[in-house]
DNA sequence: CGTATGCTTCGATGACCGTCGATATGAGAG
DNA sequence: CTCTCATATCGACGGTCATCGAAGCATACG
């Protein structure tokens, strides 16, 4: 009805992509991204990300977040359950990195420049 | 408190990142990422970005989505003012195609190998 | 033991958002 | 002008999720 006479030469030729996502590749995915949709667990993953140790006790994130320890519980949750992150018990601790296999991919959602001496 | 003896060499003594995202970067940033968390969003990305013409009309968005007219011109509505696609009205009709600089954006979003002879 | 502490889980609440039918807008066609 | 058709907008509804207090569960300590 509307493929007609309007369908002029396109500015590229090539498409963007080779195919359309199929309903539960789309799901997947938007998946993958609900989880990086909160401010809150944007800022967990970055101060994680930003210590020099390479990790740190969830009590030293519940301060800077502004949130109750319950809330920021359950945004680590969800982060290591999304392989984020990792945990790791430590007597009464609970300390949390970033995923090694994950740190590339961490560092470019976080928008911001690799750390110039990396392996 | 729990800043002691527990601090063990790190694995990797560069921080991932140089510092932590302030509150309004972090929420720009989730915003961004609410965008795409969405599976009908991310059809209807993937199908803009797969047509060899480089550009769809509004009306050969609806069936493919299983959605209805109202819910896609919606959908459209939120990925054209995050600036992912444009849109251009022609006749009666709506066309919608992926903003040229947000290409390679999109590409990377989507998963997908970048098309071999681009410029 | 019992107590204190760090953290997770539970249950409830409120806000946000995807969805759709109905309606509005706007452009062609006759 | 009127009718039709493509699309956008409105209003309402329902589901999902972020949030928090409270309860549960470990672990350390005495």
């Amino acid at each position: 009805m509307c493929r007609i006479e309007w369908v002029k030469t396109p500015s590229c030729c090539t498409p963007i992509t080779d195919q359309a996502l199929s309903p539960p590749e789309a799901e997947e995915l938007a998946g993958d991204f609900k989880v990086l949709a909160d401010p809150i667990r944007l800022r967990l993953l970055s101060i994680i990300a930003s210590v020099p140790e390479g990790e740190i006790c969830a009590c030293d994130l519940i301060d800077p977040l502004d949130r109750s320890q319950a809330t920021v519980s359950h945004h680590l949750s969800v982060l290591t359950k999304a392989g984020l992150i990792t945990r790791e018990q430590r007597g009464k601790w609970a300390w949390f990195s970033i995923a090694p296999e994950r740190a590339e991919f961490v560092r470019t959602v976080l928008g911001r420049q690799p750390a110039p001496t990396l392996s």
